[in-house]
DNA sequence: GGGTACATGTAATCAGTTACATGATTTA
DNA sequence: TAAATCATGTAACTGATTACATGTACCC
């Protein structure tokens, strides 16, 4: 059998969760929650799902007329495949391609530049903001109240599944690019001290 | 003229900054660099350089024998490209694939699970920590003493240049990824809270 | 001088993107 | 009922990955 890739993952996990569903509705699905890390564009799920239907790890129906729907399912053998990749060993990759951040590198340093580095810091703090928000929409339902318990009991909210654990990492992602931009908006990129916390 | 993606702006960009080199020694480059936010696996080098050189942004220059080497260089057209993409508007683009998280979202919740999310925080948080001294090590030659002056001083260490700031934004990263795995292999999946600087 | 690690390139395949086309549904 | 928007799919193209092949240097 084939090697799959993570991107097929992503479709076996959803249709897991959600019994059968249609190509746009694993889209919808995608672009609130595991596109924000794992980048996963519409187009590529129709080829990801020829894929696992070739490998019988998926099963699709069409509607005969009209708009020819797909309705996905997955086969037992989708289910195992799952199943063994959840519990098997992790690869470590983490992919990271922004573009502000590469505008940045290649800044020139010294006084001529920092009227582009402002501009620049200005524009993705904006767009960090607006990721920012959105996060916070879509966590506000997968929040539950602090439990009474006072043992486990911190401040702020928290989540009780690893599907708001994976999201909360996400927000924390865009706090700390809203950080950094704001630092960089503020003072300027030599002015970025690699650990401000400490 | 065709309008150029990030990765092209990645050769071009570490070409002006090294005057020609070689193919490789761009890879090494970026490597230590950008590829921390701009993936850029070597053999797209090779296209990517191809398709500057068709388009007449950068020359190349052959060994005629032994390993047939290839020398890179910018032409004015290039450096103009390049200038001009440094100041024009930037697009937001944070595209993150990052498997560790993606295991994480499909992760059954409530106890069942809480093995499976133990050993797979223990990797990830294994991995980033060599990520983190990874970083550690490339900015301690990026890094410049504390200036004197007291307006600008804070505490820690503070970068000169656009590029250590990119750099530092890698590093915040995997901290913050760091502190992510961290609470998760401790507490579990259930115990992350979003804010915890709140 | 043979092994190991580094350096360099190519071609075939696979994944991802863009651009387009059309069907259904809502709303003015 | 026309316009706008949402839903759905395909095909052509461009970018990315893998697997391989070979050259060069170092070191024992």
């Amino acid at each position: 059998m084939p090697t799959f890739s993570a991107s097929a993952f992503v479709v076996l996990g959803l249709l897991e969760q959600s019994g059968s569903t249609t190509p746009y509705a694993l889209d919808r699905a995608i672009q609130q929650s595991i596109g924000h890390f794992w980048a996963f564009p519409r187009s590529q799920i129709y080829a990801e799902a020829a894929r696992l239907v070739r490998h019988g790890l998926v099963t699709e129906d069409r509607e005969g007329a009209g708009r020819r729907r797909r309705t996905l399912s997955l086969t037992q053998a989708g289910r195992d495949t799952l199943a063994q990749w959840l519990t098997g060993p992790a690869e470590h990759t983490t992919d990271v391609r922004d573009e502000g951040l590469l505008r940045l590198y290649f800044q020139q340093d010294g006084s001529s530049g920092a009227a582009q580095v402002h501009r620049l810091a200005v524009d993705q703090l904006a767009a960090h903001r607006r990721q920012l928000a959105e996060y916070e929409k879509v966590l506000a339902s997968a929040c539950t109240p602090e439990p009474a318990d006072p043992v486990t009991a911190g401040d702020g909210l928290r989540f009780e599944t690893p599907q708001a654990a994976s999201l909360a990492f996400g927000l924390r992602f865009e706090e700390l690019a809203v950080a950094f931009w704001t630092e960089v908006a503020e003072h300027g990129a030599s002015a970025v001290d690699p650990r401000p916390q400490e």
